[in-house]
DNA sequence: TCGCCTGATAGTTGCC
DNA sequence: GGCAACTATCAGGCGA
C-alpha cells in the first residue's frame, strides 16, 4: 500500500500538530525569560507587583490610543477622506 | 543630593518593563501563528477541535511522564537516596 | 412602571450574592478540612510532599483518561458514528 | 515485624489520599454550584462580571473589618484589657 | 520565620 | 451569545 489512511494526511497533520507544539514551546521559553526579568528586576530591588501593575496601565493606554486611531478612521472613512492603512499618508502623491 | 529620582533607577526600571513588553509582544506574535496553523490545517480539512484534543493529550501524556519522574526523585530523597541532579548517583557513601 | 430601583431585583440581587458567598464559605471549609487531613496524615508520619504528588498524578491520570474519551467521541462524531451518550452503540441500523 | 510494607500503613495513607479527593471533589461540585448561580442570575438579567466584582468587594470589606478587630485586640491586649475572643465582652461576669 | 515557588483561582479572549 | 481555552493573579506550602 502507499497512501491508505495514516498516509499523506495523517503525516500533515502530523506536521501541523508538531509545528504547533513547537511553537507552544517557544512561548513557554519566552514566559520563562518573561520571569527571569522580573527575578532580575526585583534582585535590583524592584517590585515586581507594581511593574506588573505599570505593564498592565501602559497595556490600558495602548489600547485607548488604539480605539481613538480607529475613531479617527471611522471618522475618515464617514468623511470619505480614507486615511490609508496605520496612518501612512505622506501625501508625496504631490511630488 | 545626588541620587535624582527617576534616574538611574529609573532608567533601570524603565528597560525592565520595555524588555518584558517586549517579550510578550514576541509571545502575542507566537500565539498568532498557532492560530494561522490551525487556520492552514482548517483549510485543509483538518478539524481544529480534533486537533487541539490530540495536542492537550499529548501534552496531559508529557506530564504525567514528567510527574512519575519527579515522585520518583522525591522518593529518593525523602529515603535519603540522593539522586542529585539528572539521576546522578555514585554512591560513594561506603567511604 | 414599578421598578423602582432597589426593589424586587435588587432583593433578588442580594439573594442571588448571597447565596454565592455561602457557597464560597462552604468551599473554605472543606479546603479547610483537606489542610486538616494533610497534617494529621503527617502526624502519622507520611510526607504531604508526596501524598501532594500522589494526588496529582491521580488527577492527571483521570484527566487523561477522559480526554481520551472525549477525544473518542469527537472521532466518532466527526465520522458520523454518534456513539449515543456513554457508548451506547446497539447498532440497530440494520433496521 | 508485622506490618509489612504496603500493609497497615499503605493501607492508611491510601484513606487519607482518598479522603483528601472525595474533599476536593466536593469542592469542586460546590463551584459548580456557583457557576449555576451566576448562570441563574445572568439569566435574570443580572451581569455576571459586576456581581463577581461586588462579590470580591465585600470580601475586601470583611477583610477591612477583620483587620479593624484585630487592631482593636492589640490595642486592648496593650492595655491589659483581654478583650475574650470573638469580641464577646459583655461583662456579664457580675452576676 | 521569611521569601520563593508551585498550584489554585479568577478574569479575558477567541471560537462555535 | 454561550462556552471553553488561556493567561495573569494570588495564596498556601516548602525550604533556607
Amino acid at each position: 500500500m502507499t497512501t491508505s489512511y495514516g498516509g499523506i494526511e495523517g503525516t500533515h497533520l502530523r506536521q501541523y500538530i508538531e509545528k504547533i507544539e513547537q511553537l507552544e514551546a517557544e512561548k513557554k521559553n519566552i514566559a520563562e525569560d518573561v520571569k527571569e526579568v522580573y527575578a532580575e528586576a526585583k534582585a535590583q530591588g524592584f517590585d515586581a507587583k507594581i511593574m506588573r501593575k505599570v505593564i498592565s496601565m501602559r497595556k490600558l493606554d495602548a489600547a485607548d490610543r488604539e480605539e481613538q486611531e480607529t475613531l479617527l478612521d471611522i471618522y475618515c472613512h464617514a468623511l470619505g477622506m480614507i486615511p490609508s492603512p496605520d496612518g501612512e499618508d505622506r501625501s508625496e502623491a504631490a511630488a
